[in-house]
DNA sequence: ATGGTAGTGAACAGATCTGTTCACTTGTGT
DNA sequence: ACACAAGTGAACAGATCTGTTCACTACCAT
């Protein structure tokens, strides 16, 4: 559709990541992807704009990807919600793997009511509800809330310790309180 | 001792946590603190140099402070590891939280041999230590890194959500798992 | 009273930041 | 052949960034 925008996109999205929001200089998201600086501000109003656009691809990426591997998990017969620690656990495992790119989003626009922030927020809320959508018996959804949290925890004890076994360590709890509870 | 080098921490410290460390410019901290900058450079080599002392006051009065919880759990013949749960919840109430200045600072210098990141990762890795000796039955120390785990993620739920109710989420997991295991 | 220590205030350097503007080019559909 | 849309490149504005330097002041101990 619109290459360059894309284009801005994917490169901005892979230096946020690396280097963080703040760290990262439009002059060089510009010079990474060879695009003048006059198309970017053509596409996005300010680098704000810009950061919310990349946040809003990762978030429909991840979601479909959450979505395609609980779905495969029905297929098999298998418990779809421990689907997602096997997702977790090949993204650690990947070179480009900084955390997660909301979770850093919150910690640099720590503001509550900040838009970024915000946005961060609704994502985790939609992941959480996911996981709500995907429980047989939960009434007071707090079961899918502790899932969630196990989630949020895989992800940083990854990032900050380097350790990319978190996720086995996630998914084990997820099943005891799946056991527990379901 | 020094008051100008510890008033400069302390407010670093308040702008750190509530903007981040990149937003936070070197002027703003010596608006905040009435400190010259001339000072500000005879203390510490560069702004790195200042993040990281405030990081480790930080880090210092966190273990002091769940020193502290544990051994008055102890005392009180409750499960010492829990106690820390209820400092988190103490500490989500505050007005002040902005998350863990640590997870935060992880994801702003988010590359591994950083040493910004390094600190936070040493911190991190103390902190399930101090899970660990106060574990009865954990040979192979798993159960310390599931607790730490639970620790990361109630933090982060708690600040991207803007819930005060992970705390009592994530001790209730952990009971779980301690009347599993222990 | 004299020297040392700590701090101030202000100017300065040089880089980098976001965002704007404008003349020009390139490709495409009619 | 012509209009239009999209993009380029470069200059520019104005702010802000970290870090340095220097002349001066206040205080304190000897």
């Amino acid at each position: 559709m619109q290459p360059r925008r894309q284009h801005l996109i994917d490169t901005a999205y892979r230096l946020f990541n690396e280097h963080g929001y703040h760290a990262t200089g439009i002059d060089w998201i510009l010079a990474e992807s060879g695009v003048s600086k006059a198309t970017l501000y053509k596409h996005f109003r300010s680098k704000e704009d810009l950061i919310l656009a990349v946040l809003q691809q990762r978030h429909e990426q991840l979601m479909a990807l959450l979505e395609g591997a609980i779905q495969e998990a029905k297929n098999k017969g298998e418990q779809p919600v421990l689907a997602i620690f096997d997702v977790l656990d090949e993204w650690f495992a990947t070179e480009g793997f900084f955390g997660c790119n909301f979770i850093n989003a919150s910690a640099e626009y720590s503001t509550a009511g900040d838009e970024i922030h915000e946005f961060a927020a609704r994502h985790k809320r939609d992941m959480e509800q996911l996981i709500r959508d995907n429980l047989d018996n939960d009434p007071d959804g707090s079961l899918a809330a502790e899932l969630a949290l196990l989630v949020d925890g895989a992800v940083v004890y990854a990032h900050t310790r380097g350790d990319r076994n978190a996720a086995k360590l996630a998914k084990r709890m997820a099943e005891q309180l799946l056991t527990g509870r379901e």
